[in-house]
DNA sequence: CGAGTTTAGGAACGGTCAGTCAAGAACGAT
DNA sequence: ATCGTTCTTGACTGACCGTTCCTAAACTCG
């Protein structure tokens, strides 16, 4: 019962992946989110509580596949993991998935440092 | 001739290194430089101009050395690089560094991203 | 002792931040 | 049709952001 929602809450997390992949945790605002994502201020607080709530979201949606989005996840690690102890258990998690993939935390290792080359080269 | 400096500019843009390296640069605030650094806010603008001109002094202090600080580097290709070219300038001049004092990139990829777990891991 | 110059100090600026509030709209159930 | 519930909407809040202004203090030079 009650009003039907207007957006769908996985693409509202799908959107909300693109932007914290894209920028720091902090230079991505509440307005940003309502605007790109299309859902009103109150709604986002309604669904995710706060800012970090759909950040976590974002998290477990870019980690969730078999080749997460490893911007999401270089951003998450620098910034983030040092700083929140959610966002390093989320972290942990994905690196150890990466390294079972992979064969060798030192793969994981080298494909970070690729990453991370590649996203600091324009 | 006029009033003499009640601080040391080359210490403080060692406190700066240090800030800017533990935290995102967004959530370093001028405030935060201003305790950390005790030196007064007005001096700081006098100085440097603005906020990004400690940074950027910062990081031209932090990547000045034969083991150039890694979690300021970090943090800069991360999250800097990729929205101001200075930056992004400072940081291919380091990693060319790296580069050539490691014998190979992919050293410093393994490097990088060896740092980067350790960051993360707390 | 001024006059001139440079820094220190603190208050203030407009803008933006994350988060909240109250009122109304759209639904299912009775 | 009315009630309870859920979602939408836009205005609003206090705090903090980077930056600037203005006055006083500390120095050199004449």
């Amino acid at each position: 019962m009650g009003r039907p929602r207007a957006f769908d809450e996985n693409e509202v997390v799908r959107a909300a992946v693109a932007l914290f992949a894209g920028r720091a945790y902090d230079s991505v605002s509440v307005d940003d989110l309502v605007h790109h994502l299309g859902v009103h201020r109150n709604s986002l607080y309604k669904v995710f509580g706060s800012k970090r709530g759909l950040y976590l979201a974002a998290l477990r949606r870019g980690f969730a596949t078999s080749d997460p989005d490893l911007d999401l996840l270089l951003l998450a690690m620098v910034e983030r993991a040092p700083v929140d102890a959610e966002v390093a258990a989320l972290v942990q998690n994905v690196l150890h998935d990466l390294d079972r993939s992979l064969g060798s935390p030192g793969a994981t290792s080298t494909l970070l440092g690729d990453r991370l080359r590649a996203r600091a080269t324009p």
